[in-house]
DNA sequence: AAATCGGGGTG
DNA sequence: CACCCAGATTT
């Protein structure tokens, strides 16, 4: 590049900033976490930022602070109400990330979010993006927040090819973003970065005309805006078709379903669900769907008896579909009914084997107690579990199951080939009704299931 | 460097 | 419906 060139250039990155700070003064949204300049408010909206857009963030974030209105409230709470409010915003080790890096500022930094790079980076969950964003915005330190947008914005503008999917191309924009930031104005020129492109610098298609920095844009000079940046594609999620089961509760249990809990690491961690198991390919290859509807009973019932859940699906109630970023669940829904168990044996703790292969019957743990009918199994169980609520059932039913009936069974691993992580802190069945569901944290499509449910069942009743 | 982590919007 | 959106952590 001639000495010409590298002039021209250096007007360019000034017309940038200098437009750009202009327009974002005039243009800037009014977002609940720009109406303080409170550290604290801008870390949580960061986070959340992450992977979710403005309008679906803005609900979440007032929630969020009016529950946890300060580090150390958000240090000191049950993790399950972290995550309750997190519920449907999705990548729920982001919200017990953020749980951890708030005991970390109470307990390291005196409960006041650090204004020094090395120490807002040991956060856990913060990263490149987010230690920029938060000393940028909170303390107008002049440090680069390069995101999607930012990253979208500069390849237009300076015609940067570069694959933005490659970790140095990041380094390489951060580097150009640094040496962008007006003198004193870094809190300011990163927000209008990102509204730049959020608002006028689209994905699609890039709103040319009202954009403040168009006359030196080089990607609309050469009228290759659209085709960057450049990104390679990820590969395409794989599908899973799974067999579950919505247990109505019978005895004590009437009017409840059972919902069991994930294991604290991997896929959907410490979330709430309809148990659920990969079903077994179908001859020829055909789906499960297609899988004819007594064997696919079948199977969900020796899963249940394996899981210790004594409950006889009775027909296939409704399909439904979760998209994760790499696998794409397909549920078939059986309606099942809770059956009374065949022996007795119920466990104190109100836990089933997640992942591990069922425990061999504990013949000592038979004589726990005498009840065989099931809603005074219940409340034997509630009346046991110290700390419980009602309806809580302790699901550990290791009664003896005729062993034939394992025969068939795929190997652990297989059947919890989802991500799941350890099986020994996972498993905690509920009986609950539409009331409970307050209490526990659930993926979106289990939501919709549950409610789906418990609509059809008022729907009955008022008839 | 590649895989793991949700959920929603657009055309 | 196909296709798009992304940052931190783990492996």
């Amino acid at each position: 590049m001639d000495e010409q060139q590298e002039q021209e250039q250096q007007e360019a990155k000034l017309y940038f900033s200098r437009n750009l700070l202009e327009w974002y003064h005039g243009q800037k949204r009014d977002l609940p976490w720009r109406r303080h300049r409170n550290p604290y408010y801008i870390w949580i909206s960061e986070i959340m930022l992450q992977q979710t857009r403005v309008d679906t963030v803005i609900p979440y974030f007032n929630r969020f602070i009016e529950r946890f209105p300060t580090v150390e409230s958000l240090a000191d709470a049950p993790e399950e109400d972290v995550l309750k409010c997190w519920e449907g915003l999705g990548y729920y080790s982001r919200a017990r990330n953020l749980q951890h890096a708030a005991k970390q500022v109470k307990d390291e930094y005196g409960g006041q979010v650090p204004d020094d790079r090395d120490a807002v980076f040991s956060l856990k969950g913060v990263g490149p993006y987010t230690a920029g964003a938060i000393l940028s915005i909170a303390f107008n330190r002049p440090e680069p927040a390069v995101d999607g947008n930012v990253m979208r914005v500069l390849s237009r503008y300076f015609l940067i090819e570069d694959d933005i999917a490659k970790g140095p191309t990041r380094i390489k924009m951060e580097r150009l973003a640094a040496e962008l930031i007006p003198e004193g104005e870094a809190s300011h020129f990163n927000q209008a970065l990102m509204e730049l492109g959020a608002l006028i610098c689209t994905p699609k298609s890039p709103r040319c005309l009202p954009c403040p920095v168009m006359e030196h844009c080089s990607a609309r000079l050469a009228g290759c805006e659209t085709s960057l940046p450049v990104k390679t594609k990820a590969k395409p999620p794989r599908p899973e078709e799974r067999l579950a089961a919505l247990i109505e509760g019978r005895g004590g249990h009437a009017g409840r379903v059972l919902i069991r809990q994930r294991p604290s690491s991997g896929l959907l961690a410490r979330m709430w669900e309809l148990p659920h198991w990969p079903a077994p390919p179908a001859e020829g290859g055909a789906s499960a769907a297609l899988l004819p509807e007594t064997a696919a009973q079948d199977r969900l019932r020796r899963s249940l008896l394996q899981a210790g859940i004594f409950a006889r699906p009775e027909g296939h109630w409704m399909a439904a579909e979760h998209t994760f970023s790499h696998i794409v669940w397909t549920l078939q829904v059986y309606r099942c009914r809770e059956e009374e168990a065949p022996a007795l044996p119920l466990a104190a703790e109100g836990r089933v084997p997640y992942g591990a292969a069922s425990s061999p019957a504990d013949p000592g743990s038979a004589s726990a107690s005498g009840l065989a009918d099931p809603a005074a199994a219940a409340d034997y169980a509630a009346s046991s579990a110290a700390g419980t609520s009602p309806g809580v059932y302790n699901a550990g039913l290791t009664a003896s199951v005729p062993a034939d009936l394992f025969a068939e069974e795929p190997a652990p691993a297989e059947r919890f080939a989802d991500g799941g992580g350890n099986p020994e802190d996972a498993g905690a069945v509920r009986w609950i009704n539409r009331g409970d569901m307050a209490n526990y944290a659930f993926p979106n499509v289990f939501l919709k299931l549950l409610n789906a449910y418990f609509d059809e069942q008022e729907g009955k009743s008022d008839n």
